[in-house]
RNA sequence: GCGGACGUAGCUCAGCUGGUUAGAGCGCCGGUUUGUGGUACCGGAGGUCGCGGGUUCAAGUCCCGUCUUCCGCCCCA
């Protein structure tokens, strides 16, 4: 088995892969749908600078962890590590800035250049819903139970929990970062190694250090809610009634961070214990900064993006295949007879397949192995009296019946088989 | 980027302390006298044991390197 490969952490999506893929999709896509929002589709590369626009400084992830290159106009070019900064570029340069509120459903592939793991992949596919424009708590509740229900359509509710904090404003979150640095800036030998770096240049995330050196001191550490000013209490306070409201249960953990400045107030995960460490499936918050970043106006906005692998991972079942009909005629001429039959079928909606070759035995043995409901058979005798033999392929019931009454017959058959 | 584990037929795996032509189950293909599948029986194809180098009279089995996958860490927009 020498053959050639697919390039680290990418795979191919096949069969049942795919059909859960597709699932995922096509369900959010319906369930946003219902809360208003429509789908975008935006390029899978843009210039790096959108990418490291919306990044800010934090070298470590626009040097190592995207898909960056030169192409042959010199240009820097970048496959999208996320969606939203794409979505906002695009929302700047259609001048959709002037027409809000605008309410995006997006999925596709993303890329990182990251070490592959279970539910970690270079290029992973994301579905997401992005809200832009409206600043009231009340638009972010929405948006949280828009994604609860994504996942309940999917049928995963009970798989995962709602986490849930809130950052404040950048009044607020540069107050108590001001506090956070102080406070282990004051025990800086006691932190872990990694953290002394994180106190640096991003000390918010020495909060969900997983060393057990960080645990003890982050305990003790300043909470944002003594720095909350009265705007972003009133702001937290809203949204959880709002979620209330949505019939939305969450638990609040203060421990969940962004790392990026144009984040404020609302930030939430849905988490799932059943994936090892990647056990994050939908998360989002509120980027009111972003926008702006990108050369727009200053202008709210609140979104969500969903791993479809992990998500995929979790579904119970994965999606059926219809069962198609299999046609099968006997003897050339019966072939031409067949054909008319294939036609009929699907043109009533029915998805139909014949063999190109084989005997009856050998064409009903691909039958039963394509997973077929019913079998049409055409033999000589069904040829000159113009009738068919319709089998039943999961009770072996087989009937003589015209061509014309297949699809109603079979429509009523298939409706029975899924009622049982 | 750091640390660890794995890698034998399409799939799941067996192969004792290195020793003749590398096995099983499932799957696949064909047959059991040709107008009927799913069960049963019979037969067959398919592996340079991830790749490269080394040790040895001899390596799937030991050593080194490399790649992939997986588990943690870093990162997580």
């Amino acid at each position: 088995m020498n053959a050639a490969q697919p390039v680290r952490g990418t795979h191919d999506l096949i069969g049942e892969q795919q059909r859960r893929h597709a699932h995922v999709t096509e369900t959010a896509r319906r369930v946003t749908g219902l809360y208003g929002f429509d789908e975008w589709a935006t390029p899978v590369f843009e210039n790096t600078s959108v990418f490291a626009r919306s990044l800010g400084d934090t070298s470590d992830v626009v040097s190592k962890e995207m898909y960056t290159f030169t192409d042959r106009g010199g240009e820097s070019l970048t496959l999208r590590p996320e969606g939203t900064a794409a979505i906002c570029r695009a929302l700047v340069t259609n001048g959709l800035t002037q027409s809000l509120p605008q309410k995006v459903f997006y999925a596709g592939p993303m890329f990182r250049y990251e070490r592959p793991q279970k539910g970690r992949y270079r290029q992973f596919h994301q579905i997401g819903a992005e809200l832009i424009g409206p600043s009231e708590p009340l638009a972010d509740a929405e948006v949280i139970a828009m994604g609860r229900d994504v996942l309940g359509a999917l049928g995963i509710a009970d798989e995962v929990v709602l986490e849930l904090n809130t950052l404040g404003d950048t009044e607020s979150r540069t107050a108590w970062r001001t506090a956070l640095v102080e406070y282990f800036s004051a025990h800086r030998e006691k932190l872990s190694e990694d953290s002394q770096v994180r106190l640096e240049h991003n000390p918010l995330r020495i909060l969900d250090s997983k060393a057990q050196a960080d645990r003890l001191l982050i305990e003790d550490a300043p909470l944002l809610d003594q720095f909350l000013n009265d705007a972003s209490r009133r702001f937290w306070d809203d949204l959880r009634n709002g979620l209330n409201a949505f019939g939305v249960s969450y638990t609040v953990n203060p421990r969940i961070v962004r790392g990026l400045d144009y984040y404020s107030h609302t930030t939430f995960e849905f988490v799932t214990t059943r994936l090892g460490s990647q056990g994050t499936v939908l998360a989002g918050g509120r980027y009111d900064g972003l926008v702006e970043e990108m050369g727009g106006p200053a202008t709210p906005a609140i979104g969500w993006a969903g791993g479809i692998e992990r998500l995929g991972m979790l579904l119970e079942a994965p999606p059926e295949v219809v069962a198609p009909v299999a046609v099968i005629p006997q003897g050339n001429e019966a072939e031409h007879r067949a054909v008319q039959v294939l036609t009929l079928l699907r043109s009533a909606g029915v998805r139909a397949e014949m063999a190109w070759r084989g005997n009856l035995k050998k064409r009903m043995e691909r039958a039963n192995k394509a997973g077929a409901s019913h079998a049409v058979i055409i033999g000589e005798t069904e040829l000159a009296k113009g009738t068919v033999q319709l089998r039943n392929l999961s009770d072996g019931l087989q009937q003589e019946v015209r061509p014309d009454d297949l699809a109603s017959l079979l429509s009523h058959s298939k409706k029975a088989e899924q009622n049982t």
